[in-house]
DNA sequence: TACATATGTAATATATACTTGACATTTTTC
DNA sequence: GAAAAATGTCAAGTATATATTACATATGTA
C-alpha cells in the first residue's frame, strides 16, 4: 500500500542507487527500500531530506500519498 | 527547535484550536502542541492529514523546515 | 553461463512518535 | 480581576520508525 514510484523515479533519474540515496540522507538501506516500497510511513525530517538529495519538493515526491 | 510558527498561523487563520486541529487529523492534543512547538518530528501521514484540514500544501507548512 | 551489483525481506533490538491522565500556566472573555 | 478556555508540560505506557545482521532473489554485465 503506498507505493512510492516517484522516489524511485526521481532516484534514478539522479543515477542512484538505493544504497546511495541511504547513505546520502543519512538512513540504512533496508529504510530506504522500505520507503520506496510504501512499508514505512517516514518521517518529515526524512522526507526533507530526500527531498533535498533528490532536488524535489515535499509536493512532488509525498504530496497526497494515502498511507493508511 | 524548529518551532513551526506556519501551522499555527494556518490553523488559526482557520479559527482552530490545538484541541480541534488534533481531533480532526486523529492525534491527542498534546501531539499537536509538540508539532507545533517542535519538539516532535511528524510522520509524513500526520503532516498530510494536517495539511488537508487546513488547505495548505506541504511545501507551504513543511518546506524547509530544519528539524535536528 | 557465471559473476557482480541491486533490491527484497525476515528477525531482533532500539529510539522515538504518540497516547493518556493530570496539573500548571497563559490567554481570552465577561 | 475572576472565570473559562487554551496551551504547556510531565510521567508512564504503547506503537512504530529505523538499525543491524543475514540471506534470498532479481537484474545487469562479462
Amino acid at each position: 500500500m503506498a507505493k512510492n514510484i516517484r522516489i524511485k523515479i526521481a532516484r534514478i533519474e539522479k543515477d542512484m542507487t538505493q544504497a546511495q540515496l541511504a547513505e546520502a540522507v543519512g538512513v540504512s538501506r533496508q529504510t530506504m527500500s522500505a520507503i520506496e516500497k510504501g512499508d514505512y510511513n517516514p518521517t518529515i525530517k526524512l522526507c526533507i531530506a530526500i527531498c533535498k538529495v533528490l532536488n524535489k519538493t515535499l509536493d512532488e515526491l509525498f504530496g497526497g500519498i494515502d498511507y493508511e
